[in-house]
DNA sequence: AACTGATCGTCAGTGTTGCTGATGATCAGA
DNA sequence: TCTGATCATCAGCAACACTGACGATCAGTT
């Protein structure tokens, strides 16, 4: 057993607790990747969603929005955004015509790439504090509270 | 320089990426925190209201809104919910009147201690899968990436 | 070939969260 | 007493992601 239970001492302060600093962390960390993608016109979550179109072939929106853990309705409105820009264009699957095919356009590769190095600087930023070899252990750690 | 820049290797599953891991591991604690507080009929973001009350003097909704890092106007709601459950008072203070004193009740108090106990159990079903000495490791990386 | 049930993308509506900006009460200092 | 700042509140707004419904399409059955 470990000392979990009611354990009201002083020293407690709010700002230790995992789910305090869990939040505060994404929340930083989002900031720092949204400032970084900004320039490139686009955002967070529209890069998540860049990196599996990147990565994958054509896919259709429900397995880009499984992998990314979103809603499939979220998705719509997240690619007519994309759309719009000319970063991907959705056309229907000829296999399958209730599906959409999304591909990213030449310009989405670019600005792709482009987000890629900006991501990296922000995540660099976020993880100065500390070293690489913490840094390999916390992603690693992540990787494991995530899974399944 | 690290390995930052383009890099489109085939094996880049997005799941890798921190901002996704970060994002997922703070959902997924949010979500068994909040099933664990469900049947005290607070969630977590109320438990971390009371975890601020419970262990400070008497504060103003501003000093508690600040050190949780959320708005002073989001604080207001916030406290109208749990003023109305009967968790904490509000009234003026009478060295300034402009501000209220946040007071945990004693059913508050009860309250709160029952939601430690839960919120115990949540923290360790999500660290569950990670050893003692990787969750020191975790909370320490965590508190040297939010602060300042 | 027609019927049935499931899947995919879309849309309208809803709930949550947190913000901005304005207001009224109050305080501190000139 | 006047002025400017502070605190709590409220209305309005924007982002986000969900539910539920719909039409189009597909696969399997009869």
């Amino acid at each position: 057993m470990g000392s979990v239970s009611t354990d009201p001492n002083p020293t407690a302060d709010p700002r230790e607790v995992l789910a305090y600093l869990l939040k505060h962390a994404n929340l930083k960390l989002t900031a720092l990747m949204d400032a970084a993608l900004e320039p490139l016109g686009i955002d967070g979550k529209d890069f998540g969603a860049l990196r599996v179109l990147a990565h994958r072939e054509p896919s259709s929106q429900l397995q880009v929005a499984q992998t990314l853990g979103i809603d499939r309705t979220t998705m719509v409105a997240l690619l007519d955004v994309l759309e719009r820009k000319g970063i991907v264009t959705r056309r229907p699957d000829p296999a399958d015509r209730r599906r959409n095919v999304v591909e990213l356009t030449e310009q989405g590769m670019r600005t792709y790439e482009a987000a890629q190095v900006a991501y990296g600087k922000a995540e660099s930023a976020f993880l100065a504090a500390i070293s690489p070899a913490a840094t390999d252990q916390f992603r690693q750690t992540l990787r494991t509270l995530v899974e399944k």
